[in-house]
DNA sequence: CAATCATATTCGATTATTCTAATATAATCG
DNA sequence: CGATTATATTAGAATAATCGAATATGATTG
């Protein structure tokens, strides 16, 4: 078994496994965005971003730039997205599933 | 911002987010697998490996069907094989980009 | 139905996450 | 340098995840 493999896609999945943090991965969607923008687009705090985001960059999902006094934020890997885009819709269609089966049920009901 | 649909991924990524729970669904790749393989092939005690695939199961990644006092555990959605993968090469290249940087830190000091 | 085998659940202790409030760092500007 | 702006970190309380041990459920067999 490789358990010692798996503890790293854990970890990553932990890193994911918040809905501010996936929302801060999405704002990242359109390239290199500043820390300021997203207190307000999350509302969240301000410290409470900055925890998120070294959530984020401690699993190296996200690097950091320096642009004078601000920071830029981006994802180091594209591919996240890829596994948002896929846990999303495997969401989705769990969500539809269980309307269906809720709908079928009322059905028999009425 | 959509913090509700992001609920759902973020606690789809909680349930992964387990490197046991990894292996579980690791072993779920060749089909429905018996309860009773889990625990030796994991080197995990019942207990636990029943936690987990009831981790798994309020997430509705794994679904159950009754085989006699068998319980087989398969997958409701393959994709989330895909979702495993991605994030196996991210954290893979993650690592080796991290060895290079060490490599390079090293050739320095020597 | 009693005994057994397979799996699930509950309990309680331990550890990890998360949040808010307060404080610290770091670059910039006057 | 002192003030300001932007971000990060720390502390501490509340909540959630994890694990082993014990117990419960549920199907099967004799």
């Amino acid at each position: 078994m490789e358990t010692r493999a798996y503890k790293w896609q854990a970890r990553m999945a932990r890193a994911l496994a918040h809905p501010t943090r996936i929302a801060i991965l999405e704002m990242l969607r359109r390239g290199e965005v500043c820390v300021c923008e997203m207190g307000p687009e999350l509302g969240a705090s301000q410290a409470n971003v900055s925890q998120h985001l070294a959530v984020l960059r401690n699993s190296n999902l996200v690097a950091t730039r320096r642009d004078g006094t601000r920071m830029m934020y981006g994802v180091t890997d594209e591919r996240v997205f890829q596994v948002l885009d896929l846990m999303g819709s495997i969401a989705h269609d769990q969500l539809n599933a269980a309307r269906q089966a809720l709908a079928a049920l009322e059905t028999v009901a009425a």
